[in-house]
DNA sequence: TAAGATTGTGGGTAGTTGTGGGTAATATCA
DNA sequence: TGATATTACCCACAACTACCCACAATCTTA
């Protein structure tokens, strides 16, 4: 069952394979709407992981990124960082994408693969890396979560 | 008699079957408007159980988590942590949901189950386990009802 | 109370999904 | 240009899931 279009929850463990392929969620695939062409734009993460985005998605942020003057320093490297790793990727028959060697390289992916659905993207993750991730995430000061119980009830 | 629409109140055993299903009471059936497509979703409680919402009351959710910035540290952990352990779930003709395995390991389900209706979720618990919470529940100190008493009245 | 409808539980099966590997087309480089 | 590496596309198969039917227990209603 898929929720919204173009949306993305759960968890996921798949395998990185020799030729660099990881298979898309079944249920990503299906959240896809049609003029997305099958394609996701892989990218560099914030944290040690890789940002998956709709191609639709992805083209939001560009225009974004447009939005931005590169009379400014900041926004020039703003933009530099973002759409420098940027790399579009349709899925084969089997729904897997090819992953760019630099990306494999930067989130130290190995074989056993996690892949999180982030709501407007998903993030791949190598799975023991995130298992560390997590446990600093539990060391991040609990008052901080105060200014999120102002926007959120769950 | 259904009260209000999708709202789940009362407290229902039922059995965890071989496949992993369970049965969603029928009243928490009914209560569902249409537009919510016979889909649950499950997640992590934040006890040891299994939080379901009905689809639209997760949807408010996501729109919460879509207004938060990835640019933010604690802002991507939250959305980690919360739309990773959700799952939708559609029930079958005999109104079953299916439970991924890594929620029946979280909630140490077994075969005896106690749904409990929690207004605008409901929860899945071991029922042994939800005897013994309940005992340490009595423990705490009643004084913290003060708080409550300023927000609520019965 | 009896007949019918609804509810909860078990299990079979066809279709889907994830993974490995082969081959032909394309790109790279000396 | 020709040898080599890389990529895109194809097939095969095991494991899993969604969907279907059956039936007993319970509830509803006349």
């Amino acid at each position: 069952m898929t929720l919204t279009k173009n949306t993305f929850i759960g968890e996921y463990s798949y395998s990185l394979d020799s030729k660099g392929r990881i298979n898309m969620p079944a249920k990503f695939r299906q959240a896809l709407s049609k003029d997305n062409k099958n394609t996701f734009v892989t990218t560099r993460g914030m944290d040690a992981c890789i940002w998956v985005y709709s191609l639709n998605q992805w083209l939001e942020i560009e225009k974004s990124l447009m939005s931005l003057s590169s009379l400014s320093k900041i926004h020039r490297t703003f933009v530099r960082n973002t759409a420098r790793y940027a790399t579009p990727s349709t899925y084969d028959k089997q729904g897997r994408i090819t992953i760019p060697p630099s990306l494999i390289d930067y989130a130290s992916l190995d074989k056993d693969v996690l892949i999180i659905g982030m709501v407007n993207k998903m993030e791949i993750w190598n799975t023991k890396n995130l298992e560390k991730a997590e446990k600093e995430a539990l060391e991040i000061d609990l008052a901080a979560y105060d200014e999120l119980a102002e926007k959120i009830t769950i």
